[in-house]
DNA sequence: CCTATATCAGGTAAACTGAGATGA
DNA sequence: CTCATCTCAGTTAACCTGATATAG
């Protein structure tokens, strides 16, 4: 055909190294939230409850591309546990609003040590104008391809 | 304790932005690719053994952070529907090299030129500096985490 | 013997579609 | 009536663990 040279040196699409990075965090959470039963799913929706204290289960699958009933999966699997109580919204009573337990924040002071210590390994060859250039770069790719509503 | 205004300022942790970035790009690929019926993760695969052509199911799983079934549970999916195929190394012969078929070029030369487009979404609001940064910071956070191997 | 590879069996988490109830 | 939210039921893809066969 028309490939001669059998290693090819283009670079991958940054999607596809976007995703790598994320299959090695995961793999990395899981492990090391193994012990207490909460996968890493759960606990990142647990730290964006920590800091976003009244959301319904609707707002947290927009916030995670994904749709009510997967949320509300999830959102059950954590109720299960202990970790978070849910109650009628008063100025919406089709709304369930989610908050922490005791449990859920003592669980996350438990865990987020050890996940902010996985979050300096990751970044451990950054310096603070490369991770300021991260985070900005990864906002601007989030916001090119839409809010989630837009997705689907 | 020590938080007493209400909402929190300090940003998340970059993980967690990562991974809000891969749920959307995967959101997107998977309604680009829906109509084709090879999942985001296939797709993805696939243009890994483009750019590689002679790997084994092992040999992709070391590069996704994923178990040796799991890779063989999708290059199964992959040569089921004929976009691969495999046979014995003959160097090595407890080894089974994956190779695309006509099929399977055909399928990335049709949908690689979508994928690139949202790519190319995706990357919208960086300039060229930008955009190498940023391939090299998500390079620098991977090798960190370490190779797939140590990870569990 | 030990390790690497592939694969089978069974199980789980996490997404999906579809349908239905209920409140704004 | 319409739309948003929540929930139930069933399905699928994609992981996992554990066990087994085989090649180096």
């Amino acid at each position: 055909m028309s490939a001669p040279e059998p290693d090819r040196t283009d670079p991958p699409l940054l999607l596809y190294t976007v995703k790598q990075l994320e299959l090695a965090t995961r793999a990395h959470l899981d492990a090391v939230l193994r012990p207490s039963g909460v996968t890493a799913l759960q606990y990142t929706a647990l730290s964006v409850l920590e800091r976003r204290p009244t959301m319904s289960a609707a707002d947290l699958a927009r916030a995670s591309f994904v749709r009510a009933q997967s949320a509300s999966d999830l959102v059950g699997a954590l109720e299960r546990r202990g970790l978070i109580t849910r109650k009628v919204d008063p100025g919406n009573r089709r709304r369930m609003l989610i908050t922490l337990t005791d449990e859920g924040r003592r669980f996350l002071a438990e865990y987020d040590p050890v996940v902010e210590e996985l979050e300096q390994r990751m970044l451990r060859d950054l310096d603070e104008d490369q991770r300021a250039g991260l985070r900005t770069s990864l906002d601007a790719c989030r916001r090119a391809l839409g809010t989630p509503n837009e997705a689907r």
